[in-house]
DNA sequence: TCTGGGGTCCTAGGACCC
DNA sequence: TCTGGGGTCCTAGGACCC
């Protein structure tokens, strides 16, 4: 045993109620719902008991919501209906139409979220942060942390974040992360279970593909094509099976996966790769018939995107943008600069150059802008960012629509 | 009536250099 | 004019995760 998983439910406050309920929307329209809360009650911070004070008839019902979105969470009242998290709101409606639609408060989830991990870094200081609600632990070190294979402090972290935040949060101990975080699903969503080697037949091989972290719903689907339903399944196939049907290097990993084992470490430091900010119309827009917002969107996002890197400190050699058109087909158009930049404007140039390799005759529902090859001034990464300067490379002329040169003119 | 927004990592081809 | 091999960088796309 050296490594355990916990996963806290920020959500949750929501279920206490019995009523058919989805949180979700997307972020800006939740913004603005939000917004819509804070000026008509001003004086009621989003809490757990919320409900009790703002009538549930203030939050629009999801048969009244036509705005796109996904759900990030629903009351189990909902699921009874169907309705599950990432599930478009549309379909979401369809199932449960008297469902309530709640928006996050994305900045209590953020303070939240950072209670939750420093309780747990006052215990278990070998933590790796895997997004808001959920940390890796190397708990190896930790005095005491064996006690019951780990269900004392297990049990310690759970009552310190309930007692912080008023949140409960399931717990997984193994002997690696790949275990712990299976482990951490069998009791939610309270619970501890500790899974060691010997659960591995009983416990692990019984389950469905999917619950493995790394396979989604692509690998999913040609593992069942060769009648591989369960972990289970995986493991008893030959490795060289694998690797033929997978590839070298995921065929590996899946043989490895499915007879438990990682030697991943816990990782408690990383540097970010990328920022991006992007955002879904509330309906498709086109580049001709809807240039003047789209322009002004693409100014906005570039803004926000300089903004991002500003704040953290970061400067940013290539600058994308990322387009999906309706049908959902995503286009990705990168530039990498001479010179690293966090400026709103060159940012913004260079998105518009990247605007002008793509498609812009078809509608699309979704833009986005990156700045990634990040560069912290004055590291060495950043002194040695001049050697790196790239080779001068050809402009490919054909590449450079000139129809949409005169679609987009502003965009340069 | 489909499918948010923020990320990471991997693969693969072409350019370019030695 | 029949064209190797290794390495790095850039770009585009895609799978996956929270």
């Amino acid at each position: 045993m050296d490594a355990f998983y916990a996963s806290v439910e920020l959500l949750r406050y929501p279920q206490l109620k019995g009523l058919p309920m989805v949180i979700g929307g997307g972020r800006r329209r939740e913004a603005e719902m939000f917004e819509r809360l804070r000026t008509t009650y001003p004086d009621t911070a989003w809490g757990p008991d919320t409900l009790d004070r703002i009538p549930a008839d203030f939050f629009p019902r999801l048969a009244d919501y036509a705005g796109r979105g996904v759900a990030t969470t629903a009351t189990y009242a909902a699921r009874q209906f169907g309705v599950g998290s990432a599930m478009g709101l549309m379909k979401a409606a369809k199932l449960c139409p008297q469902a309530i639609l709640l928006p996050v408060d994305f900045e209590e989830v953020k303070r939240i979220s950072r209670t939750f991990k420093r309780v747990i870094t006052e215990i278990a200081p070998v933590m790796e942060d895997r997004g808001v609600d959920e940390v890796y632990i190397d708990f190896t070190e930790v005095p005491g942390g064996q006690r019951e294979g780990g269900r004392v402090l297990a049990r310690l972290i759970q009552k310190s974040i309930h007692q912080a935040t008023g949140l409960t949060c399931s717990i997984g101990v193994a002997p690696n992360k790949l275990l712990a975080k299976l482990a951490s699903e069998f009791n939610k969503p309270n619970g501890i279970s500790i899974v060691g080697p010997e659960d591995l037949q009983r416990l692990i091989w019984p389950l469905p593909c999917r619950k493995l972290n790394g396979i989604g719903p692509k690998a999913d689907e040609k593992l069942k094509l060769h009648g591989i339903a369960t972990i289970g399944d995986i493991a008893a196939r030959e490795r060289d099976w694998l690797v033929t049907n997978f590839g070298k290097s995921y065929g590996a990993w899946l043989h490895e996966a499915a007879w438990g084992r990682d030697e991943r470490a816990v990782v408690t430091e990383s540097e970010p790769v990328s920022m991006s900010r992007e955002t879904t119309f509330d309906r498709d827009l086109h580049a001709v018939h809807d240039r003047a917002e789209l322009g002004a969107l693409l100014t906005q996002l570039c803004g926000q995107v300089a903004n991002d890197l500003q704040r953290k400190g970061y400067t940013a050699r290539t600058v994308g943008v990322k387009l999906t058109y309706v049908g959902f087909t995503k286009v990705t158009r990168d530039l990498t600069l001479d010179t690293p930049t966090a400026d709103a404007n060159a940012i913004r140039r260079a998105a518009g150059q990247c605007l002008k390799r793509v498609d812009l005759t078809r509608r699309f529902r979704l833009l986005g802008v990156r700045a990634s090859k990040l560069v912290k001034p004055g590291t060495a990464a950043d002194a040695s960012a001049d050697q790196n300067a790239p080779h001068p490379k050809p402009r490919d002329k054909a590449q450079r629509d000139e129809r949409t040169d005169l679609l987009f003119p502003e965009l340069d």
